[in-house]
DNA sequence: AAGGCAATAAATATCGATATTTTTATATTT
DNA sequence: AAATATAAAAATATCGATATTTATTGCCTT
């Protein structure tokens, strides 16, 4: 019964594991939109217990990616235009304060960790972490705007937009459009502590993958 | 083992229970910002299965009045100075955006609710139940947005203020201002479709208890 | 006496089993 | 044949017990 060796991958809960799998499950669609999550199917998914998942759950409901309906389980949460309407309104709106406050509040450390993740999200260009990385750039952004909940609101819009990627795509893969000239600008606003300048980039930017998105996801 | 008769208060989970209650105390101070939340200690207190408690945890961590660390429990979300001016702010652009949007698309139904829920709130002025009736007042306002994650988080930072509330006075106890009259204001230009007006109106009701609350606040 | 180590105590996380509720399938009645 | 009631099946919610992990206390060493 104690199976202490297998889980050789130590320092983590069964319950944060599965928030992690079933998370990434659910942004890249391997749990499509709207499905019904059912506690067995996910155990034996996962090889855990029940208790993990169900937890694991709850917590993905805090991020809305999971929906809890009382007596009745869980289920991904839907998607459709009106969301994703509603999540790039949001976003616009929400970086755009935090981006001028953290601009505003630019200190040395913050400018050497945004030429950091700058330089990283370059490099990882094409390579499958180049999410992570971009992610994290954007999360530096806005991460001196010492307003701990506003990151977090902005760190949620952002993960329920890739989800819209995956689901327009099937694949994190841009278009055409200069990805890398817009985070420029952004990353050279900001640098040059430019607040306008750098809001104005950031909303162009979500801007133009908004329309992109909208026309790819025209039949949800 | 079966007491299927003291639960005669049907058609309710021991989870939503569960999370009614903790709500209901950590927002009046019962349980005091920054407590340790410990399971077996709840468990007795709302005389439930240690389940029901942990999942209840869970959730009022989506509202983010209780934090979870990884391993270590559950804790009461501190309460500051910061945290407030924070939620304040997010809550002014936040309600803002929902009101304008809410004016914007007026229909009649829309109306009658307002009509409504500004009528019962005069009512209940002075009685236990006008913290529900203030609450939903403010909810019908920005309810016609047509917006779920924006009038999710107007109602998730409506309720993290409420703490504040009492922990400034101990209890629900407005002062001299005349509120009556800034809710007319804000009521009266809604109705009348005037969404600048009902947005400055709303404001300036936010900027005023804000300044109050952060006068009585200043020892934290 | 101060700092660190070991043993103990407490609390959390997880599991497996059971009771409840909801859903599905079947039969009965109009 | 359609609608409703009933029975069976499936899924969720809850419980109680156990295993892990973290915190505490006292003891030993320097």
């Amino acid at each position: 019964m104690n199976l202490m060796d297998d889980t050789n991958g130590r320092e983590t809960s069964a319950t944060r594991t599965a928030y992690l799998s079933l998370r990434e499950m659910i942004l890249t669609g391997a749990l499509p939109a709207g499905k019904k999550l059912k506690i067995e199917e996910l155990r034996k998914l996962l090889d855990t217990g029940a208790s993990p998942v169900r937890e694991a759950l709850s917590l993905l409901t805090s991020d809305m990616l999971v929906e809890r309906i009382d007596q009745r389980g869980f289920r991904a949460a839907p998607a459709s235009l009106a969301n994703f309407d509603e999540i790039l309104k949001l976003r616009t709106v929400l970086e755009d304060m935090a981006l001028r406050q953290s601009v505003n509040l630019a200190t040395p450390d913050w400018e050497e960790r945004l030429v950091l993740s700058h330089h990283r999200m370059k490099r990882t260009a094409d390579t499958d972490t180049f999410e992570e990385a971009h992610k994290n750039f954007h999360m530096t952004l806005i991460s001196n705007a010492n307003s701990p909940m506003l990151e977090r609101y902005c760190s949620q819009l952002y993960d329920l937009n890739i989800r819209y990627r995956y689901l327009a795509a099937g694949g994190p893969n841009y278009q055409k459009r200069d990805i890398t000239a817009e985070h420029d600008d952004i990353f050279d606003a900001a640098v040059r502590r430019d607040g306008d300048a750098a809001s104005v980039a950031l909303l162009s930017h979500y801007r133009l993958t908004g329309e992109y998105l909208t026309t790819q996801l025209a039949y949800l």
